[in-house]
DNA sequence: ATACTTTATTCATAAAATCGAATAGGGTTG
DNA sequence: CAACCCTATTCGATTTTATGAATAAAGTAT
């Protein structure tokens, strides 16, 4: 974890939140490539539309999305398209997870069920096994 | 979006949901380099026993991670390394953010707000826009 | 067997998320 | 202004999530 700081990762988790729901992750792709009007994001996601304008408010207050009036429509777009790519990975571990549950042994998952790498040597910790290498500390 | 198969989405946002909580984020960076006991959680951190417990029942039924006994002892693993990239990228995002909201100008968020770009063609929609371009449709 | 250790689960409660329904706000048109 | 269109917000009911407390389960040691 390359930052410990935790308002970071409450901030991360903010938008892991923000993509917890399959509305909003669809709203997102709609939005990828090029922004999209809530009347359209209605009509593709055939959901009314007080829900999407609630999905919507849910990506803009995560900071995920950004609005522009245009008269009487408004246009919604992506804020920072690095979140597209978290999307894509998420979708991919998706989708070599569903289909390791389907078939047995079926495709590359690219990366196997981990091999157990060496257990690493804790810290500071009391329990049993870490009290006999009382190394680096990671507390907080 | 690589697939739209209503089912991976779902699973994507079973992800991301189990990625939404701190404690959760946090245990899967400490399973990351080579797994670590319960109690070693417990203590680095800093939570309550039973808590951490329902935690990890979390990460498991989302597929995240693995245990394994050891004797007394439970050892929890990473199932799949992609997803700390993710996580990851999640705190790169969430860090550049922050920034952006304490600083005004600062750093380089590697991808500035989006410079909105040329909006897409929609396809089959009945919004006063896509009505006069009736092309590829995106239903379901 | 008894006591102890480590981990999991259950229960009750509080907090948060979801969603339809209704409504409000603002712009447009006639 | 009145009627209409697009979007946002509020409200209430329901469901899901989070958490501490208590307890169960299973291995270990005495």
């Amino acid at each position: 974890m390359p930052n410990k700081n935790p308002l970071i990762i409450e901030n991360a988790t903010r938008i892991a939140r923000a993509l917890s729901h399959p509305v909003r992750l669809q709203i997102l792709d709609e939005l990828r490539e090029g922004g999209a009007y809530v009347m359209h994001l209605t009509t593709v996601l055939g959901r009314p539309q007080a829900n999407i304008s609630q999905h919507l408010m849910v990506l803009r207050e995560a900071g995920l999305v950004r609005d522009e009036r245009e008269g009487m429509t408004v246009i919604y777009y992506v804020r920072d398209h690095r979140v597209c790519d978290i999307i894509d990975q998420l979708l991919k571990v998706a989708r070599d997870h569903s289909q390791r549950s389907m078939i047995a042994g079926a495709s590359q998952p690219a990366e196997e069920d981990e091999p157990a790498r060496k257990r690493r040597r804790h810290g500071q910790c009391r329990c049993p096994r870490c009290r006999r290498h009382p190394q680096a500390i990671r507390p907080s």
